[in-house]
DNA sequence: AAATTCTCCTGAAGGC
DNA sequence: TGCCTTCAGGAGAATT
């Protein structure tokens, strides 16, 4: 399941192939997303070029002549470039055909989307309340514990709240909360902000250590450049249950649920 | 407001 | 070519 490192490696990948190109052709073959692709889209941007891609959350934006395409990936999408000749294969939704390329787009769960719009991206709605990027200046120890203050939820909900800070996913919030030595299930109004300070510089290692080495992933994503963005980072707890922990303290890695997700942890270590 | 639960979907994994 | 059940997972929507 793509998380921010891996939306920015995707990113990385196919904006130097599509950039400054224009869309000769869209072939919606799918409409069938989270929310259903624009009827209209190949109307819509036809004929465009594609002069900037970049990334807000997990959304990647195609900034186009009148407008930005924002697409997201869900947990099992993938866009990959191909040949236009490229056979079609199953859960392929859309090709935005460029001259020598094939931008596609493939999702077996359907858990990504595709939107168009002629706002300013950071106007839409599905961008104009997120918090801040997790790499940018505005995600710091103060703002973690000032936006903790009267609240009571588990830390690893917190930092996965998309209002609070963008980007950090199930596996990378169980390794930063590691790396920070913070217990997962730990109330967020009992953190100080020195350990939130800590935090913020763990996820930003986390992620950019991620971002450095390609992207980490499970199963299912791939990269522009059509290979596996798959790649044996060095995940310290995810999926570890049972695994001694990396700390060498003598404890084993434990498993637990917190939120509905899965979460990874060292019972010793996070505190 | 904040916290919790629900929802979408397919394919992988596991039991038998 | 085995069939059936269970479950993960991003994140907005609905509910409490």
């Amino acid at each position: 399941m793509p998380e921010l490192p891996e939306v920015d490696t995707v990113r990385r990948g196919i904006a130097p192939h599509i950039t400054g190109k224009s869309i000769d052709r869209v072939i919606v073959r799918n409409r069938h997303l989270r929310w259903p692709v624009p009827a209209r889209l190949a109307r819509s941007i036809t004929g465009q070029t594609v002069h900037a891609v970049t990334r807000r959350a997990k959304y990647l934006l195609l900034q186009l002549d009148t407008g930005t395409l924002i697409v997201h990936l869900g947990m099992s999408g993938s866009l990959r470039l191909v040949n236009a000749d490229t056979p079609v294969g199953k859960h392929d939704h859309i090709d935005w055909v460029f001259a020598g390329t094939c931008l596609r787009y493939n999702d077996p769960r359907r858990f990504g989307s595709v939107h168009w719009t002629r706002q300013a991206p950071d106007q839409h709605w599905l961008i104009k309340d997120l918090g801040p990027e997790p790499l940018g200046d505005d995600f710091t120890g103060a703002w973690l514990y000032q936006r903790s203050r009267g609240r009571r939820g588990a830390v690893k909900n917190f930092i996965m709240n998309s209002h609070v800070v963008v980007g950090i996913g199930n596996i990378y919030a169980s390794e930063s909360l590691f790396m920070a030595g913070i217990h997962p299930n730990r109330a967020v109004g009992r953190i100080s902000l020195p350990r939130y300070e800590l935090l913020v510089e763990c996820v930003r290692e986390v992620l950019s250590d991620a971002i450095a080495a390609g992207g980490t992933t499970l199963r299912d994503f791939v990269g522009g450049d059509g290979k596996p963005g798959y790649f044996s980072i060095s995940l310290n707890v995810y999926g570890r249950e049972g695994e001694p922990c990396p700390g060498y303290c003598g404890a084993s890695i434990r498993q637990r649920v917190i939120g509905q997700r899965a979460s990874f942890f060292c019972p010793k270590c996070q505190r």
